[in-house]
RNA sequence: GGCGGGUUGCCCGAGUGGCCAAUGGGAGCGGACUGUAAAUCCGUCGGCUUAGCCUACGAAGGUUCGAAUCCUUCACCCGCCA
């Protein structure tokens, strides 16, 4: 008994809503379909977030189907609205060179050996192509027209501005319009057929589904993914740092390793099939050893190694992972070795201190583990600050000659997660 | 264009002349307990050359010994009317 990707999906819990099911899965059986998933350039990078979308774009891609990213060059200029308030507009330039960083980095997700039969490399696409030489005439006859108010003030989140405070622009009002019409152009460009996206976009999904039956006469699909949660109610992606972004210059592959690592119980469960492409019965063993150990943190782990490893690569999730053992090991500091040390350090984040060497208290604003030196000095005095894993209790004080670890290293704690290193500039000694 | 309401720290939201760096809640941060988890409890939560000083309550001016609080102008948001 085979499992299609419909059923996979499902099975792992990536399917919200969708449009005629049955529908979907036949088409789907019935030969490859070209899809298609949009990523505005809201930020110079994607986030944990994201990752989700790419679980269904590879599920599909396996399964034999064409990929289409669209990365969106012209409604990243708009700004998708947002249930809470107007987004701020980035400059064109700006823009344009995230358009360009997210491309890149969409790769390893989907780039596949050309060795492989049978399976599609994406296709890459900027929505800026055809929208920017869409008049002011053109868009108001030819895409305006099929547009009914109504149905457009309906959509959830207009729906929730309008009854906000903070109300809505005209320009981010008109955004659904842009992505349905990217739903429309992909169609009589490449064939496309199925959009995917987040739940969030389910109503800019089905703007584009009906735009395409109106003006083609063409039934096409929207699946949408659930929104990732976390038990507290917080927001899914977010750590001590801010964001999880995936790009290694933002986030460090050993802070993305950390993030999956804490998360707490209830949620590695849940985001474990959803992130994982291990086969179901593994992942029902890993579960039922997260609820019989809690622990061991299998789940935290088998998330953190499979995405670290997708995300980074072998090299960086061996460091990630060695970091992690190394700072947070019993082991005694100085007993580790230049090597080890001065690695885990730099990969959890370090400077490097020339000539005079600065007070603690600076020390902890320089490596970024307090954002102030206010925030130093208090974070001192709450008890949460250490040198080498003893505490410290002055903020003024200036490290010894004798706290150096091999390497000229020092390790600074922030409470209990949060490591940084510093290092002396060789030629200071 | 007219009238009315509004703009306070990361978010929500009190505060209507000195006792306000600004009540309260949430988030965040630290500690205790733990498993680098959750829950709970305690503490903390603008900056700095930290018993003091500086900057802040949409912006700019003004009144006053003294303003988040009063006045003027401007900007933006919401609602109703045109």
């Amino acid at each position: 008994m085979t499992e299609d990707v419909i059923d996979e999906l499902h099975r792992r819990g990536l399917i919200a809503q969708s449009t005629d099911e049955a529908a979907l899965r036949a088409a789907l059986a019935e030969g490859p379909v070209t899809y298609y998933c949009g990523f505005d350039p809201t930020a110079p990078s994607l986030h944990v977030g994201n990752l989700l979308q790419f679980m269904v774009l590879r599920a599909l891609q396996r399964a034999g189907h064409q990929p289409v990213v669209l990365v969106g060059g012209a409604t990243g200029l708009i700004g998708d609205p947002r249930p809470s308030a107007e987004r701020q507009l980035n400059d064109r330039d700006t823009v344009a060179a995230w358009v360009q960083r997210i491309r890149d980095q969409v790769a390893p997700f989907l780039d596949i050996p050309a060795e492989t039969d049978g399976l599609q490399g994406p296709i890459y696409v900027n929505n800026l192509d055809w929208t920017e030489p869409v008049s002011a005439i053109d868009f108001l006859r030819d895409l305006g027209k099929h547009f009914r108010v109504g149905r457009m003030l309906a959509k959830e989140a207009v729906a929730a501005r309008l009854n906000s405070e903070a109300g809505i622009s005209y320009t981010e009002f008109s955004y659904q319009i842009l992505q349905a019409n990217d739903f429309r152009e992909l169609y009589r460009r490449n064939g496309v057929t199925l959009q995917t996206g987040g739940s969030d976009q389910w109503g800019n999904l089905t703007a584009g589904t009906d735009l395409v039956r109106r003006t083609e006469g063409v039934t096409v699909h929207a699946l949408a993914t659930p929104l990732v949660t976390k038990s507290d109610g917080t927001k899914f992606g977010k750590s001590e740092g801010g964001t999880i972004w995936l790009d290694p210059a933002l986030t460090s592959p050993y802070a993305f390793f950390q993030f999956w690592l804490n998360a707490d119980d209830a949620d590695a469960r849940t985001w474990l099939p959803l992130f994982s492409e291990r086969p179901a019965e593994e992942i029902d063993a890993l579960v039922a050893e997260s609820i019989e150990r809690p622990a061991a943190r299998t789940a935290q782990r088998a998330l953190a190694e499979e995405l670290t490893l997708l995300v980074h690569g072998p090299e960086e999730l061996r460091q990630a992972e060695a970091a992690g053992r190394a700072l947070f090991g019993r082991d005694d500091l100085a007993a580790l070795g230049p090597e080890t040390l001065g690695a885990a350090l730099r990969e959890a984040g370090s400077v490097t201190v020339d000539g005079e060497v600065p007070s603690i208290a600076a020390l902890l604003q320089l490596t970024g583990l307090a954002g102030s030196l206010s925030e130093a000095r208090r974070t001192v005095k709450e008890g949460g600050a250490y040198l080498n894993n003893e505490r410290i209790a002055d903020a003024d004080a200036v490290p010894g000659e004798d706290v150096w670890l091999p390497g000229g290293w020092l390790v600074l704690r922030r409470g209990k997660r949060a490591v940084a290193g510093v290092q002396r500039a060789p030629s200071a000694s």
